[in-house]
DNA sequence: AAGCCGGGGCA
DNA sequence: TGCCCAGGCTT
């Protein structure tokens, strides 16, 4: 247990020290902050152009391709993604399964459906120029808004994020932040001359500094003012959230066809909405997994045949058990190179080639990455 | 306000 | 293994 572990310490209740935070230098905290951010920010790749004045295309793809991902896995799919898509025109003009192709693998698949369908309103009627007008655009909300208005056309407005809200609370010393909290802020902070840099410097801050585990405060050009830095227990700031137990969740699936070409359904709803997939049904509360498998197989025709394995997935709510059949049915197969599948259904077709594998002692190719 | 939505990195 | 990540939509 380190010396930093906030379980090893006593509780703490509300905001530390307990008499009010003293106002900050504004001037001095902003060239603080904007200083280190112009000596060693990130280089990426949607940071071209001129500071308040990018090209807004390649913008909100990276905001979106950025939402609840890691930047050093966003940068994996940001040019794929433009290089497929270079202009709101071609997104506009492609089919959704294209654009979910390109997202795949990548994770909330609502964000590849909202950008696909914005791009269709914005090829139609032109790029917004301000925070509202990006603000009614489907999959973009006040952050991504905030985002786009400030980097790409210079307007005066703070996004507020996970890298923000942990800076900001340590800044000020608040273990429990609330959004409003954090937004004013934000607000506060914000350097009215460059707007946009100063909110690229605060996430860049959160993102290599102001870390939740192993903050380096030395490094830190803001640990002057900073109250949680003063208290020896950064990373108390801010408090975890607590988070419910993931669920867990049974299913049967088919494999028809082979690891090539197989028999693929498009999987609609909430989870996993657009992604193609192979044919699967839940387990229902009460019934077991055969009871499921002759539903299934009853569904589609299917005469189902051997037992080829079960694979595991785990998402941040769901935990998936799924048993894979081999089953027959005269379906048409698609080529599974050209659908956007899942990791689940990855490690469902990857049970085939294993077991052909062992049957021709071809050896190991376990670790043949998924897709392609 | 709370629940839901992927997948991977990291301590 | 648990928490986090350049959040937004739905209920």
């Amino acid at each position: 247990m380190s010396a930093q572990d906030p379980a090893s310490l006593p509780p703490l209740r509300g905001p530390l020290p307990e008499r009010p935070v003293p106002e900050l230098p504004l001037p001095e905290v902003r060239s603080a902050l904007l200083g280190w951010f112009d000596r060693v920010g990130r280089a990426l790749p949607w940071r071209l152009g001129p500071e308040g004045g990018r090209d807004p295309y390649r913008v909100w793809v990276a905001e979106i391709l950025l939402q609840q991902t890691q930047v050093a896995r966003g940068r994996l799919y940001y040019e794929r993604f433009l290089e497929a898509f270079p202009t709101v025109q071609a997104l506009a003009g492609a089919p959704q399964e294209a654009v979910l192709k390109a997202w795949e693998g990548c994770g909330y698949y609502a964000r590849a459906r909202y950008l696909h369908r914005a791009a269709g309103l914005v090829a139609a009627s032109g790029f917004p120029r301000d925070y509202a007008g990006w603000l009614a655009l489907p999959g973009v909300g006040p952050y991504t808004a905030a985002a786009i208005s400030s980097l790409a056309f210079g307007e005066r407005r703070a996004v507020s994020d996970g890298n923000v809200r942990r800076v900001f609370a340590r800044l000020r010393g608040e273990r429990h932040p609330s959004e409003g909290w954090v937004q004013a802020q934000a607000d506060a902070l914000l350097d009215p001359a460059r707007p946009g840099a100063w909110n690229e410097a605060v996430m860049d801050l959160g993102a290599t500094v102001c870390t939740p585990r192993a903050p380096k405060c030395p490094e830190c050009p803001l640990s002057a003012w900073c109250v949680a830095a003063r208290s020896g227990q950064p990373t108390a700031f801010p408090a975890p959230k607590v988070r419910a137990a993931g669920l867990e969740v049974r299913g049967v699936a088919l494999l028809i066809g082979d690891s090539e070409r197989a028999v693929l359904e498009t999987r609609t709803g909430t989870l996993l909405g657009g992604l193609s997939g192979l044919p699967a049904e839940a387990v229902a509360g009460g019934e077991s997994p055969s009871e499921a498998l002759v539903r299934l197989g009853e569904r589609l025709g299917a005469r189902v045949g051997e037992f080829l394995g079960t694979v595991t997935h785990t998402m941040t709510h769901r935990r998936i058990t799924l048993d894979v059949y081999r089953a027959e049915a005269d379906l048409a197969r698609i080529k599974v190179a050209d659908a956007a599948l899942s990791r689940l259904d990855h490690k469902a077709l990857e049970l085939l080639r294993v077991r052909q594998a062992g049957l021709f002692e071809l050896g190991e190719i376990q670790d043949a990455p998924p897709g392609n």
